[in-house]
DNA sequence: AATGAATGAGTATTCATTCAT
DNA sequence: GATGAATGAATACTCATTCAT
């Protein structure tokens, strides 16, 4: 289930003696700020002012702004594999399913920009938060099994190739998807075609539908 | 030996009444900085030093520091368009002329990191640098028409499927090449396998290759 | 006697947890930097030297050196005002009363050298800060009210001609003693008449008196 | 004869080779800035640009800002001192003189309000300038000399009172005038009377003309 | 005479973090 | 738990001045 990551930020008297809600606004706040300016353009001063609390709290609660980085980093992963748990692949086709996939990985992204800066963000930065966070380690990505039990289910059915590697084809999709976000200014600006418009992106859904099945097609 | 009075030259900055070295030093310093710690990590004061250059020659040749980035962005893609150039598709079958195109995107990339982070920078601040850049929104990409022409030639050979979209099929390859790289440090550690070894690399431009190829089947 | 491990306090910032008498030294010393060296010579930094006082809490409390310029300007202009207000004019004959006026006008300047830069500063700056002070604006001089009121008392008696303009009477008069101490210096050096001395500043006094005095007979 | 203090800004070529009119082209650039942005305010590089000269050029030429200041300083008392020159109040009666006086006061203020601004720096950094340069403190004004001419024939006639000091009767119609235009901007600010207007000034004018020629009556 | 290149010491302002209550 | 006060080290940028040609 994924949590809003706006703060709540209606005129109301700051979180008093409610540290549950406290903490949570704060981390709120975080990702906010983080996902709009970054690790390095984010402010601590700015994560307190969004959250209405003091920025002593921030440190309290959370230690040091890269240990919050770390936190906001880790809630974003803990969203992603929330929503990512409840794709029921199985009850689907190989074909229908790996297209289903594919518009999961677009809707996510269409829907989740503040997971592409910090994605981008945090491989930026040499990954060193998650390589120090347990949570987003050992929570792996449903979708790689996902896919290889998709990709079984294919092979046995005779429509995919064999031999196809979950995670390479894994790292296609999200490749193929998040790149449409991630880079699509430089590209709107360059290219000269609004990809931001929303027959832009069904069009590009529809190529990368068509490239992977008949991709996969032994 | 005499021992001189001259001081140590050693310690003398490097380029004296040499404007045009000095400001390709400092441009090339800003280059490194920025794609080693990003726009908003990268520090002047750092450029200054790894240039040899007094600080305020950073300002007297560039401006600011945000016209210094977009110095250094254009510089950038000004050396991946002149490469691009040299790219000689047409006189390859569509096949190994898209397959060229794959490895040449592979290849850049895992040689020019620093154009990952530049490009990923840049996009997470709006694309602002570009859209104020002449230079880099005229230099559009050469790739764009070798791919139209390579499949153009695919079609009339009846291996290549009709009406696919030239941007869509560049913006497919750059996603799966650039993702590669870009993310591949928050993969290695999510999913335990070390992608930045040569041979999870080369399994990868294989898989890459294949998907495309397949996927442009008629 | 003992050595002591503890640091030595002498050199400890004076205020500790004191916001009032932080906030209070800033400005006190604000406003002597302010006046020796005015808005462009004033440096922040020998402002929080003044204050004992850490230089982030200048912005901490002041927000920016304009703004603190700004209260400095109120300040000064607050003290000449409720110094204003305790004149009792009401009690003295027209004559003697404008008499009063001069004197404390001449006596307030000889005594408060810093507000005649502040005064002269902004007008050079065009009066930006003044605009921008509700303080400053809002707070009229009593010393107009007193000399319309004055005048008024002067005309019914018969010793003051009539339609005489206060405001015109107050730009006069504040013109006559603010001009001797503004602009002495470079007229004791080029007319080689030191103005500084007691006796040259009782004698313009006279000068002053008589010529305001006579110049409002009917 | 008073030179313009604007420099030529039209796009022409830079001064070559003409040594006088480079440095006519600096002082002229430079009274422009020092008067628009006072000493601390004013910058040499926008000097050096204002004059369309390189800046090595204002060194050479003037040696140090500060000399450089003197120099605009200098120049600007040169100007004032020759009109005052030219001023010939003898063959007037002496009230229509001292009026003719005050006219010139008010009116050279209005028109060289750049005059103001170097005389209110300087007395702000201790007329230390002045103090400095010969050229100002020998030309004495010519004004003092009239004044007093204007006073002995007036007490001769009957018509001033006699022992009125030449040097106070200066300071008190220079302080009137002066103060008019130095702090008008503050005054219009506070006493929300636009003391700009032409009607005001005029108005202004009157009174001290009508307070000073009945406060030198006898 | 004239020019562009180069320098070092500043200058306002910001930022993550800690202290004291 | 919560708050405002306080700190020191940056940080982008500026400025008067000098160097080399």
């Amino acid at each position: 289930m994924s949590t809003s990551i706006e703060p709540n930020t209606a005129k109301r008297p700051r979180n008093r003696r409610n540290p549950e809600a406290t903490k949570a606004s704060i981390l709120a706040a975080a990702r906010a700020e983080f996902a709009e300016r970054g690790l390095d353009g984010g402010r601590v001063d700015s994560i307190a002012r969004r959250a209405r609390a003091n920025k002593q709290l921030v440190y309290y609660y959370f230690g040091s702004k890269d240990e919050l980085y770390k936190a906001a980093l880790e809630a974003s992963y803990s969203d992603i594999r929330s929503l990512e748990r409840e794709l029921d692949l199985a009850a689907l086709p190989p074909r229908e399913a790996m297209e289903r996939l594919i518009d999961f990985s677009l809707d996510y992204l269409a829907q989740h920009r503040e997971f592409i800066r910090m994605l981008a963000d945090e491989n930026a930065h040499g990954a060193r938060h998650v390589r120090n966070s347990d949570a987003a380690r050992q929570t792996n990505s449903p979708l790689l099994e996902l896919i290889a039990e998709t990709l079984r289910r294919g092979e046995k059915d005779g429509i995919f190739r064999m031999g196809v590697d979950p995670l390479e084809l894994y790292i296609s999709i999200a490749g193929m998807t998040f790149f449409y976000f991630a880079n699509g200014l430089t590209m709107s600006a360059i290219f000269g075609r609004d990809l931001t418009q929303p027959t832009a992106l069904a069009s590009y859904r529809d190529h990368i539908v068509a490239l992977t099945l008949a991709g996969l097609r032994p």
